[in-house]
DNA sequence: TCCATTTGACCGTT
DNA sequence: AACGGTCAAATGGA
């Protein structure tokens, strides 16, 4: 039974995004009425718009089509999950200055350097993988030299977890980010800084509230399907 | 000792 | 055959 999909995750996302910008650009109208940052959350605004108008074309143009979310849950349980995901499926990608806030927890399972890409790609799968959740998520820098990084990241697949099963595993705490992967991934040095490498539980870099319906999603800047 | 990460190898798709 | 996604043994840290 499919929780929460992460097209869904990330809708819900930039529409709390969009509605903190919108509520951004009132104070700071409040504030100062010729503030010059009122255009800055206005174009945070526009963002999340688009972003918004984009997943909502995707998800209606799936739906028309009569596909499943992706390869990975369409699988039958019982059967030996394909090694190579189809090129067909079409997953959800998001481009964000920051791997570790999209509310899951995810653990890497494998880095593959790609033709033409200075930066290895790296995969992931949902830390509740063993629950039976097949989500998935492959990362990708995206233009070698952005300054801050950027990165792409694509979801497969869907939780059957939800991200509430890592608030429980916090021991009720706000819920994680995501686990931070490893001590030679490049997006944890960009990402989590300072932190050094490893534990899970240092890692976390979660700056809202998700299970109050009001966790930050400030590390996405853009996206596209 | 357990668990997460690393990394080379395997295998499916194009 | 090349490419890319996943597996699984090896490794290292707590």
């Amino acid at each position: 039974m499919a929780l929460m999909t992460p097209d869904a995750v990330v809708l819900e996302l930039m529409t709390m995004g969009q509605e903190s910008a919108a509520y951004l650009a009132d104070l700071l109208r409040a504030a100062s009425p010729s503030s010059p940052h009122q255009e800055l959350a206005a174009e945070i605004l526009r963002c999340c718009r688009r972003v918004i108008a984009k997943l909502t074309d995707s998800r209606r143009k799936k739906r028309k089509a009569g596909q499943h979310e992706d390869v990975a849950a369409a699988a039958a349980p019982g059967c030996s999950p394909p090694k190579k995901r189809s090129r067909g499926a079409e997953p959800l990608s998001v481009v964000t200055s920051d791997t570790t806030v999209d509310g899951f927890i995810w653990r890497k399972y494998g880095k593959k350097e790609i033709n033409g890409r200075r930066h290895p790609r790296l995969y992931h799968r949902c830390a509740y993988s063993h629950q039976g959740c097949t989500a998935t998520r492959r990362v990708q820098r995206t233009h070698e030299d952005d300054e801050p990084a950027a990165y792409e990241i694509a979801y497969y697949g869907e939780h059957a977890c939800r991200g509430a099963a890592a608030a429980a595993a916090c021991g009720g705490r706000p819920p994680p980010g995501v686990v931070d992967f490893g001590s030679n991934a490049w997006a944890s040095v960009d990402a989590a800084a300072a932190a050094p490498a490893a534990s899970e539980h240092q890692l976390w870099s979660f700056d809202g509230e998700m299970s109050q319906g009001g966790w930050s999603s400030s590390g996405v800047v853009g996206a596209r399907v």
